[in-house]
Parts: C-alpha cells; sequence; structure tokens
DNA sequence: AAATATATTGCAATTTTTTGCAGTTTTTTT
DNA sequence: AAAAAAACTGCAAAAAATTGCAATATATTT
C-alpha cells in the first residue's frame, strides 16, 4: 500500500476510534511498528492527530496546511516579528492588519501571552486562534477576495468603538516624500481607521518596501509612532529616515 | 539541489520578477526545461503562482493549503453537498454554519453562482473567498479556539438584522428525540439565531450522525424545513424520520 | 530499583519519485 | 498556411524517500 493510503487510513482509524496504539494499527495495516510512529509523528506534525505514549488520539483537526515554506522573504519577516514582539505585553489589546509579515508575528507571539488582538484578515485569524491564551476577535464585513481582509463601513465604524493600546500595521509602500502608503483604497481606509483607534502604530517593512510609494496613502512619516524593518538601524539604507525622525527598529 | 529548494527558488523568482520563462529559470538553476515546467505546473496547482505559456507570472498567494484528502467521510460530505447545491439559485441571501460538510458545499459550489453567502466560519469563509462571484460577508466576533468560529451576543445581534433565503447548518446530532441538537452552549445559540433570521433551513447531516443525541438543543424535528443525509430516502435507517414527517433530500 | 514497553537513531535494502531525453502534439508567431 | 516555439507523454536512468531491523535510550509499570 502506498503511504499516503496508509495516512489516510490511520487518521481515519484514530477518527472512529479516538484513541489508537501503534501496535494496534501495525498489525491492521499490516506494516511494521516503527513505520506506524513515523507515520503518527508526521501527521501529528501536520495537525491531523495527537501524537501520544505508545500511539495517538484524536484531535480537532488542522484544515488547512500553513505553507509558511514559501513566504517571499520569510527570514526576514522572522526578524522583524522577534522585533515587534518586545513591544508585547500582557494585558494589551492589540490591533492587526493582514499580511505576511503580520501572519509570521501572530505566528511567533509568546505562547503565553495574555492579550486580547482584533483583527481583519482571515490567515491572521486562523494563526491567532492556534495561540493558546490569546482572545482574537474577528472584525466583520464584506471579504476581499485578493487580500482575504475585510472592508467597507462595517469595519471601520467597528473600529471607531475601539481605542487599542498597539496596531501593527503590515506596510507595502514605504517612502520619504509620502510616508506609508498601500494599494488598494478600501484597505487603505481601513488601515487608516486602525491607526486613529489606537494609541501606537507600528509600522511593519521588509527593506524592499523601501522607497516604495503607492496610490494611497495611510499615514505620513511624521506620524508614524515606530516603524521596524529587517535592517540593522545604522544601515546607511535607513539614515535618510532616521534623520527625517523616523523611530526605527 | 533538492526539489523542493528549487522549487522555492522558483516562487522567488516569480515573486521578484513578476513574469520568468521557463528557459530564463532553466538556465539560472542550471536544471532542465521540462523540470521547470513540471515545476511550474505543481506551483500552479498549489495557488503559489499563475502557469502561462512559456513560463509563469506572479499570483496572490494561497498561503494555506486545504487538506481535503483527510476529511472523514469525505465522500458521503461531496454527496451532500451536491444535493445542497440543487437548492441554491443566483441572487440569494445565504448563511452557512461551520463543519466540514458546509467546507464541502461551499467549495463545490458552480462557479458562475451569483449569490450573497454569511458565514462566521474562518475555513468557509477561506474556502469561499476563492470563489469568483459569490460575495462573502463574514460575521465578526470573538473566535472560539478549537471550532474556528465566532460567537457571542455581537454575532446573534448581527444576525438578527438579516433574513436569508436560504440557510445551511452542519449537524453534530440527529435524533427523533431531540431533533437536531449540537456540542457547544454558544455554538447552538448561534446556530439557533441563524435558524431565525432564515425564510428556508437546510440541515446537512452524515448518516453517522443519525441517532445521536448531544447536550445542546438546536430544533425540534417538526421545525426542520429539509435535512440532507448521505443515504439515499429510501434506506431503511431513515423511515422512522420520513415517517415522523422530516422533508429528506 | 528493576523490569518491561515504547521511542529514537543509524544503516542497508527496497520502493518510489524525479529527471532528462526523444518523439509527438499543440499553440503561437510570422 | 507554414514555421517556430512550447507543451506533453512515455521511458529508462538516477536520485530520493521509505521501510524494516538492530542497537541504544527513554518512559512507564511493577
Amino acid at each position: 500500500m502506498k503511504k499516503k493510503d496508509r495516512q489516510q487510513k490511520v487518521v481515519d482509524e484514530v477518527s472512529i476510534n479516538r484513541q489508537v496504539s501503534s501496535s494496534f494499527l501495525s498489525e491492521k495495516l499490516n506494516v511494521s511498528e516503527d513505520t506506524i510512529r513515523r507515520d503518527i509523528k508526521e501527521l501529528d506534525k501536520k495537525g491531523l492527530l495527537t501524537k501520544v505514549h505508545g500511539g495517538a488520539i484524536s484531535t480537532m483537526q488542522k484544515l488547512y496546511h500553513y505553507n509558511e515554506d514559501v513566504i517571499y522573504k520569510r527570514e526576514e519577516k522572522v526578524l522583524i516579528a522577534k522585533k515587534a514582539i518586545t513591544l508585547v505585553e500582557d494585558g494589551m489589546v492589540i490591533i492587526m492588519s493582514g499580511g505576511t509579515t503580520n501572519l509570521m508575528l501572530a505566528k511567533l507571539l509568546p505562547k503565553n501571552l495574555k492579550a486580547t488582538i482584533y483583527t481583519y484578515s482571515l490567515p491572521i485569524a486562523m494563526q491567532l486562534a492556534e495561540h493558546p491564551t490569546v482572545e482574537t476577535i474577528f472584525i466583520g464585513g464584506r471579504i476581499q477576495r485578493n487580500s482575504m481582509v475585510t472592508t467597507g463601513i462595517d469595519v471601520i465604524q467597528y473600529l471607531s468603538n475601539i481605542t487599542a493600546n498597539l496596531c501593527f500595521i503590515g506596510v507595502s509602500g514605504f517612502s520619504l516624500e509620502q510616508g506609508i502608503t498601500g494599494e488598494g483604497y478600501e484597505v487603505a481606509l481601513v488601515k487608516k481607521a486602525m491607526i486613529s483607534s489606537s494609541e501606537r502604530n507600528v509600522y511593519l517593512s521588509t527593506s524592499n518596501k523601501l522607497n516604495i510609494r503607492l496610490n494611497y496613502d495611510i499615514c505620513s512619516l511624521k506620524e508614524i509612532d515606530i516603524a521596524i524593518t529587517d535592517l540593522d538601524v545604522q544601515d546607511p539604507i535607513l539614515k535618510p529616515y532616521v534623520d527625517a525622525g523616523v523611530m526605527l527598529i
């Protein structure tokens, strides 16, 4: 039997029986216990069952598998996320916009962090839902297909009733002339509303977004509380921004 | 170079250049054009780039991969979804609860269907967001970790402002004595609100949920507009339900 | 603490997947 | 319509992954 078919049967058996042992599966599927142990290890990693001593138990299955490997400039985003985490404290109310840098931040939050996080992005919410102690609140509204976020007056109105301690904005365009800019008009409106509803705003920008001007204004240079990039603060590329008064990490 | 690493570079090159040719990648990565063509074909299928004649172009990347293969009783859910689709018409306002049967329904909706669909489930919303012509509205609120749905007074209040033509409810327990029942109190409350906000309610139940009574009432037998199972309507297992007056497909 | 059960690691044999190529088909360009 | 470019299929060789086993380590039971 093919590995894939066998693993399917492993998952089915665990769904039916709630708990199975490696030796039971080994006999049932006619392969060695070591093969079953490897299967269980791999399926646990994929979130399809939970490995326990001697076998596996049923789990809330993760229907979606997070293709993190293919995120463009993944290492840079990990670096930015780690810098951003230093600003997060227990008890905070946080707003998060969308994008893959924020997704990485959501993934890397400390597993004991107790905070409330508002977001309008489906992938961010999916990721935050896996966090054991963060309370995730999704801002409802019409889903914009390409960006997987909600937009519209419902979102902006909802945001006007919140005051967040901290807000993380994923950045698409960042330039000296224009400050933070973005691509979609409706997303720009929502990001502006997020910014207005927060005490402190943090802009997450990979270096390839620097010196890029897009079509819609989000925030001027002077209004930036903190900006985080993957570059070292002493990097010459950042010097004009530092000289212009931007608080950079 | 390993296949996985090579494909990572393919995705990166497409992200950088927006458009690349097979011959360009073949030279750059030092493999044959046929290998690149196979890579591009596979990555397009995964939603990480778009294959075009002569090469590939950048696309909005699907960060999440949908593990459909491992859905328990997948074929039965496909059957139920196909039955449910016959009730759907252009111009309808629809409400969808959560669960893997509804997920299958969301996936199999006709690609030219023009409807508005409300949902409180993150996976359902992710799936619907891929539909080219369906308008998806997410009902915001606090995310419940295990079930990946929103619950709370916000959701119920929002639902009270809607009248949907049709509502699809995923079923966990279905019995003669108790009708439709569920596991979580908060989810049961929301499902009740969904039912109240809809002209017609359709209950999607795999056969393994029949003759199961769970802790929280959702809907009595008499109140069921339509129930869909994977069984043939003439199946003896369904006879008591038919005799009790349940409208079954 | 000792015995038993389970898990992990390294390795060789086996199985499966991937690759490059040739021939053919399809699509695009001239 | 014809020529050129690109795509697809089948196949054999090469590469990679998987499997079962033995030895060792760790966890659980007695």
